[in-house]
Parts: structure tokens; sequence; C-alpha cells
RNA sequence: GCGGACGUGGCGAAAUCGGUAGACGCACGAGACUUAAAAUCUUGCGCCGCAAGGCGUGCGGGUUCGAGUCCCGCCGUCCGCACCA
């Protein structure tokens, strides 16, 4: 009676070699049934991983299981994230290239990874820094160039004067190089920009198409880029203002014209051009703008630093009262490389031109006047107002709304002409900047441009890519070591023959990722990126990743995607039309009295809150759970999980409780839940295969109670699981299940105590048939453990989802809740098809009605069929 | 500062449309089996109350026959952006 144990760490294998021999998750870009293209963000090969890494992949494999039992020719690929800050660190700290660290780190992740049964393909496997994958991403490179969607321009850097080399901005801490800690330098440098801004608009309007988007991403994406229409004003320099700057104009950017009357001043960049020049031969000024490029570009510096502008003596003719000046400044809050560089203040409606005109006792005049204020005695303290309102102070203006106020303004100033050119030009402008992809790094993708004196840039020659990294580095000195290496650097000029050399920069690893899934399309290494197969494959139907690449990665995707097709190398636009962003794994941390850190395995919980030493019995102090970090040491090994409790275990837990866009604990409790839960399941196949019909008996013509019961929860349990995948919500399948392996559980105590006759035997077996497929992608392992007690002879993993009988769905009466005042005070049992009528008369006879009513007749009486009765005494 | 999301038992949570609040699991309690333990099975488990009953989805209002769900105002937590004119 008592089955054996399933015993995972035998089944485990066995079956994960099965499938491999059998290839059987291998995708064919010529199959001819419909596609599912479902996708993890690749990992960085750090070195290990841990279980936490592993949530997002079971997910996604889920899915992907699930799909081919629905019939979908699947692709779910895999690869590595290869490039990268993290191994030349590593050559420099112990001394391994990049390269054998990195391919080392790939080849225990692997084995890690396919440790978790996934269901990926394997043969498709990428690395990017494989010679291979970014031979063809410098062949996207030249075509960009050709299509000037890349380009060069100088740009600033962080610069670590001691180690002499670029900084990363992460690699900035409170605006000191991380490594040598001295205090880092803004440097230009010449660098290759992609074109991103071109698509700016477009890449913000197809935001609304991705519907199957989380909206907070999409929302992100759209701050990202974030549009703004205004208006490019020249204001006119006085006479002699004029004479001395060397130019009569100067051209701002504003997003509030209709506040033009109430302007005060004019504000410069320290960049600005114009403040260049006046710097020249104003040793004030020129220290002035020195002052404003000190400090880094951290945020937090930026925010608290106080506002402060040196007055050119400048003054420019105010564009609608020629009878006004404003004083010029250059101000340390004005951007650059946003709008022109230049802006005009109105400190009323703007918080920063308020705080700059209070401390260089600058007029404040409102424009816009609040709903219902008094106009006499409207003023501004403290806080500039930059509500809704009417204009007043404003002349013409005076009486409109806003957006009336900035239409007459551009109308007007539209009109007027400086030097044949019109005063204002509307102007749409985005936060998006170009993307900088120029590192000053060995470990990554090399850009395939050589620099001639004479020449200039020129790409290298297609016929002569790839363009590979020289293994023969050293890491010993700081900078980038393709700078010395000198037999690689120095090259001919393609054009021209003379000596020249080679770009050093290499590509940002967001590059590397930019185009991935587009290359795992392709089963063919001759053609990585191939049109007909991206055809086919792409849009990826699921994409699954954390929320941090909420924003670049993906952004920078659909850049790419756009791109390409630009060039006429792909057809799509849109690469990924659904995308999930799962939650982190987390742990409780340890710590010892001494203050160390400790691993889960070093801790023995006493079940209230507290915990000792394995080893010692000492106290530890426990934490809160926080993201599975090695320096935190609250990680757990796939390996240790796998050895104890088999990786379904592990896959089960994964899946249960959180929903998957939460946070999951991971807790000793939690995964011997999972572990009773798949003995659970294995307890119900194998004692349902003893008392039930063999394999090939036929469905009996009726069923009595009990079997239509046991029937219905096992249609319903195919249906209900099937609709919860689809939507990726696993924790409410996972509950599915739960529920239905208790109501199969009582079905086989009825069969023990009463028989399993009335089809009792049919019903049981054909239960455990559909438990173990509707688990299967869940639990495959033991999935394929049960399909094999159940007589069956191919895999579990390629059997067709269980076709739910929509007459066992169906049912031909239904429990109405009854409620007296919207408060639920009895149940009714009543015909699917009984009319409004027939159940108020029915609820009406109900002696707890009658009871509650005491002889009075009801107010009313809602019935919303075959959901609830309400009486409303 | 701006923008957004969320707030449900001791815990993780569920509740397609405005229709039985707390499914399912964890933890805990009681019982059965056992020499004993584990495992398993049965059973209880929002709060107050002996009960009848009352209260209950962060707080306060509102709409509705009916609100976790919709509206208004607060409080709290988390996230994104942050001198973008």
């Amino acid at each position: 009676m008592t089955a054996d144990r399933y015993n995972a760490r035998d089944a485990e294998p066995r079956w994960q070699k099965i499938w491999r021999e059998r290839g059987i998750f291998r995708a064919r870009n010529d199959d001819p049934r419909p596609k599912f293209f479902v996708m993890e963000m690749f990992p960085y090969p750090s070195g290990r991983i841990h279980i936490g890494h592993g949530r997002n992949y079971v997910m996604g494999d889920v899915l992907a299981r699930y799909k081919r039992m629905r019939g979908f020719n699947v692709l779910h690929p895999m690869g590595w994230d290869a490039f990268g800050l993290p191994a030349e660190n590593a050559a420099i700290e112990r001394g391994i290239h990049p390269k054998e660290w990195t391919y080392q780190n790939i080849a225990s992740m692997k084995e890690q990874l396919q440790l978790l049964g996934l269901s990926l393909d394997w043969d498709r496997e990428i690395a990017t820094c494989d010679p291979s994958y970014y031979a063809e991403q410098q062949r996207i490179f030249l075509d960009f160039l050709e299509a000037g969607l890349a380009y060069r321009k100088e740009s600033e850097v962080n610069w670590d004067p001691v180690d002499n080399t670029v900084l990363a901005n992460e690699q900035v801490i409170d605006g000191r190089g991380w490594r040598s800690g001295a205090v880092v330098e803004r440097r230009k440098l010449s660098q290759w920009f992609l074109r991103i801004t071109g698509f700016a608009q477009e890449l913000l309007d197809a935001i609304d198409g991705l519907e199957r988007w989380p909206d907070r991403v999409r929302l992100m994406q759209r701050n990202w880029i974030g549009r703004s229409e205004g208006l490019e004003v020249l204001f006119e320099l006085s006479k002699a203002s004029a004479k001395a700057a060397g130019s009569e104009t100067l051209k701002v950017y504003t997003t509030r014209p209709d506040t033009l009357f109430g302007a005060s001043f004019l504000a410069l960049s320290a960049d600005h051009p114009l403040a260049q020049t006046l710097a020249r031969d104003n040793a004030a000024l020129a220290n002035f703008i020195a002052e404003c490029k000190k400090g880094g570009t951290s945020a937090e510096i930026i925010e608290t630093q106080e506002k402060q502008g040196y007055d050119t003596g400048l003054t420019v003719v105010h564009p609608l009262d020629p009878t006004q000046t404003l004083p010029v400044y250059v101000a340390n809050f004005v951007l650059m490389d946003y709008g022109t560089g230049a802006i005009f203040g109105c400190p009323a409606h703007d918080q920063r031109d308020l705080d700059f005109a209070r401390k260089y006792h600058l007029p404040v005049v409102p424009v816009v006047l609040p709903p219902d204020t008094d106009p006499g005695s409207f003023a501004i303290g403290d806080e500039a107002y930059d509500g809704e309102g009417t204009l007043f102070n404003s002349r013409f203006l005076d009486g409109m709304s806003i957006p009336d106020a900035k239409e007459a303004v551009a109308r007007q100033l539209e009109r007027f002409r400086i030097a044949e050119e019109p005063q204002a030009v509307r102007r749409v402008n985005f936060r998006l900047r170009d993307w900088g992809i120029s590192r000053q790094r060995y470990w990554g993708c090399p850009i395939p441009v050589i620099h001639c004196a004479a020449c200039g840039p020129v790409p290298v020659p297609r016929d002569q890519l790839p363009v590979k990294l020289p293994d023969d580095v050293t890491f010993d000195r700081p900078g980038n070591p393709l700078d010395r290496a000198t037999a690689w650097r120095d090259v001919p000029c393609p054009k021209c023959g003379a000596p020249a050399h080679r770009e050093t920069d290499t590509m940002d690893t967001f590059v590397d990722s930019s185009w991935y899934f587009l290359r795992y399309a392709s089963d063919n290494t001759e053609r990585p990126l191939d049109k007909g197969a991206v055809a086919h494959w792409l849009p990826v139907d699921q994409y699954i990743g954390g929320i941090e690449h909420a924003i670049l990665h993906l952004l920078y995707s659909r850049f790419f995607t756009r791109a390409l097709k630009a060039c006429g190398r792909v057809d799509v636009t849109e690469p990924f039309a659904g995308l999930f962003t799962q939650g982190m794994i987390v742990h409780e941390t340890y710590k010892d009295q001494a203050g160390r850190w400790l691993f889960p395995e070093e801790v023995k919980l006493l079940g209230n809150g507290k915990a000792v030493k394995v080893d010692t019995g000492e106290d530890v102090v426990v934490g809160p759970p926080e993201k599975m970090s090695k320096s935190k040491r609250n990680v757990v090994p796939p390996e240790v999980v796998a050895d104890t409790y088999g990786v379904d275990c592990a896959r089960w837990f994964m899946l249960s409780d959180t929903p998957p866009e939460r946070d999951s604990e991971w807790t000793q409790a939690g995964i011997e839940g999972a572990w009773r839960f798949v003995q659970r399941v294995w307890r119900l196949v194998t004692e349902a295969v003893e008392l039930g019909a063999p394999a090939d008996a036929p469905a009996p013509a009726a069923f009595g109670k009990e079997a239509t019961a046991l029937r219905r929860a096992s249609h319903g349990l195919a249906a209900t699981v099937a609709d919860d995948v689809e939507r990726l919500r696993f924790n409410v399948a996972v509950a599915h299940v739960h529920e239905f392996a208790n109501a199969f559980g009582q079905a086989i105590a009825a069969a023990r105590a009463g028989g399993t006759g009335d089809g009792l035997d049919f019903a049981l077996r054909e239960a455990a048939d559909i438990l173990a497929r509707v688990v299967g992608p869940m639990v495959p392992h033991l999935a394929e453990e049960c399909w094999g007690v159940l007589g069956h002879d191919g895999l579990a993993a390629e059997a067709a989802w269980p076709e739910a009988d929509p007459a066992l769905l169906k049912r031909d009466t239904i429990t109405l809740p009854i409620q007296i005042n919207g408060r639920k005070r009895d149940d009714i049992e009543v015909p699917l098809s009984a009319t409004p009528a027939e159940v108020e008369a029915a609820v009406l006879a109900l002696e707890s009605i009658q009871r509650a009513l005491d002889g009075r007749p009801p107010k009313r009486i809602i019935v919303v069929p075959q959901r609830i009765v309400n009486v409303v005494a």
C-alpha cells in the first residue's frame, strides 16, 4: 500500500540525460507549427550562481514547456553577456586573462544552470566575447556608420588623474576614483555615438503599442525619452553688449513662453560658447566657470549645490517690450546639452529661477494668477507657482489661459524677424541624448575603425573583419591595454597605406545585448543575423528579466532593432511583444557575535526568530531578508538544494506563494513544504495507478457521483492552470494544483473505502494522467517519473496538454450566496437555468430570510443571475 | 521637488466585471497511527464574545441594493527621475 518515495537524486540526472540525448528542446527554423519565442535576459558570467538567479529562468522554462505541450514550435535559448569590466578587474587583481576567466565562469555557470532542468536549446548558445558574435556586431557598426547612425564627437568623461584612466559613472564614488581615491576630473575625449535621438519620437510613440509590457516600464521609458514642446526664442543683445559679445543675438529654449513678461534675467551654461568667449578677457568669469566644472556629475552633489551666477554685464532686449532690458548671467544650474544652453529666468513661476533671483536681488513679477485669487494680494514668497491659472501683468496676454498665452506668444514672435530669421521657432526637445558607446577598455568589442592622419577615421574593410582582440596584452599598468598593444594597434591606413593606428576604444557592453535576441533566431553561424530567421521568430513573445533593465537595455534594444531595419538588415520593428519583470529572491542574513556574515548552512534556526551557530552554539544575529549576495553570504547554491531536495522542489518553491513580479523569500520551511508536495504528487499518482483502471481502458458510458466530481476537478485543473500559466500567475497555478491534490486525495480515500465502481477507476486513472501533465512544466523530472508509472512510452515533456472537456466544466446547478442588506446570510442551490423570478421565489421561501424579514415585505430584491441575491429589508 | 505603484490574518497571499473577504500554502493548536520520533491522515485557526451577535481589506469621508475593488482627502512603504528651463 505505501508507495516508495520519489527519489529526485536518482531521477533528475537520468531524465536530463534523456532530454539531452533526444535533443527534444532543439528549435528548428523549418518547423511548420506556430512559433513561440520565450527568453530570459542572459546572464553576466560572474562565476557561480545562487538559487536566486534561477527564478527568472524557471519562470521562462515553465512557459516554454507549457507552450510546447500546446503544440508550439518553441525557441528557448541561452547565452552569455560575456564582455565587461569584472573580467578586467580579475585580470588586474589575480593575473588571470579576461578571456580565460570568462570562459571558466561560463563553463561552471552552464553546469549549474543545466542542473535546474531547463528546457533550453543549447545549440544556439552564444557568448558576446566570441569573435563569431562580435564580428557581426562590427559589421552592424559599419552599417550604422554608413547610414549616419554612428558618428564621432567630443564628449566629457570621468578622468582619474592618478590611474590615468577613464572611469565609468559607477566607478566614481563621492567625486573620487574608486581604486585610486583621486579627485575625478572632467576631460573631453573624441568618442563614438549612436544616433538614438533620431528615433526618439518613434520610440516614444511605439510605447503605446507595447500592450504586454508592465505599465511602469512603459512610463519609465516615456519619462526617460522626456519629450517637451517649446519655443526657441532669439533675444537681441543691446548695442553695447553686441559689440562686447561679438554677436547680435542669444538663442534661448523655453517651454513657458507664456511667462515671458515675468522674465527678469537670462542665464547661460558655463559651457556656452558665449560664456567661453567672454571668459577669454575676463579672469573672474573664467574663474567662475572653472568653479562650476569642479565636482562630479553625481546626483547628490548637483542636488545640494547652491544656485550661483556671474553677471556678465551684458543685457538683452525683451522681445515683446523693446523698452525693457534684461541682464545676462552665467549660471551653474544651466545645462549645455539641453535646449540651447541658455534660458530666460521667470522667478515667479520656476523654483530654480526664484532661488537665483532672491540671491541676486532680481525682480519677481508674477504673471500667472492661480484660480480664485485676488490679483492685488497675490505675491510670491519662497515658492514659485507652477500651477494652472490666468495670465495677468502681461499686456496683450492678460486674461488668457496658459495654453492660449503660449500660442499667442509663439504666433507673435514667429512673425517678428531679426536679420531675416523669425524671432521664435517651435521646437520639440527630448531629454534623451545620443548613446555614447566608446569605452576605454580592453574586454569589449573592438570598434572597427582605423585612424589615419591624412584620411581621418577609416572603416576597416569588411573582408578584414573581425577585428579580433589581441590576446597578448598586459594588465600590470593603468590605462587601456589596447593603447599599449602596438603590434595590434599600428596598421597601415586601408585608404592611403600610410602608417595609421586602430581605434582602441571598445564598445559599451549594452551594444552586445542590444541584438542578441536577433542572433538567437539564426541557426546558422555563417549568417549570424539572418533576415529570414528573424522574420520567422521575432518578435520575442515573452521576454523575462529584472526591472533594473527597464530603461537602458530595453530602450537600446528597441532602438537597435529599428536602426537595423533602417539599414535593411531586418524587417522587424519592435523586438519584445511581451515583457515580464520578475522579483528577486531574498534571504535572511546572519551574523555571528563578532559581526561576521554567516552562510545559512552555518546557522540553526530555533523557530522563534532566534538562531544559533551550528558548531559553537553561539547566538546569531538574524537580519531581515535581503537580496541574495555573495558579500552577505545569504546565498543558497543550487547544488545544495539539488542534492538534498532535488531541483523540482526548488522550482516548485520558486513558483509558489509569491506573485512572480514581487520579491520572494527563500526559507527552509518553504523548501521543505515543496518537498512534501512533490512527494505527495508522487504518492497520489502511484496510488491512483494502483487503484485505477489500466492505461488503455475505455471510458465507461456513465459515471457515478464520486467519479463525476473527480472528473470535474481534473478537467477544471487542466483549464485553470493553462490560464494561470498563460498569464504568468504561477503562484495561483500552484494554489490550484494544491486544491486539486486535496480533492484527488479524498477521491482516493473514498475509493479505498467504497470501491472503484461507477467509473471511479477510470476517473482516478484520468486524474493521475492529467495531474502528471499539468505539473510537468513546473516539476518536469517528477512528471517524467509519473508518466513512466502511468505506463506511457513517450516523454511527459513531449505529451500534449490535457484538453478539458467543456461538458465537464459546465455545471447544471449553481450555489448562490444570499445577502440581507449586503451581508451574506445563506446559500441557495438553484438550476443554472432558473429565471430571476424563480430565484426570488426560492429565496423568499428560505427560513433564514423569513426570519430576518420578520413578516415585513422586503423593500427590494436584487437578483444578479449566476452571481448573488441581495434582499433589502 | 516631480512622476508612479502598493497597503488584506501571526506570515506568503487569493478574490476576471462593483457581488460569499481571507481560496491555497507556511507557522501554530488538538486528535489518529507509532514503543517513540519522523512521515502521513483527520481537524481547528481574521478579531471581540460563553453565546446570540458584532467588528473587519492603512485612516477619514462619499457613490451604490452591495465597495478590498470606483471617487475625494489624509497617513505609511517602496520604486523611477531629478537643476531637462
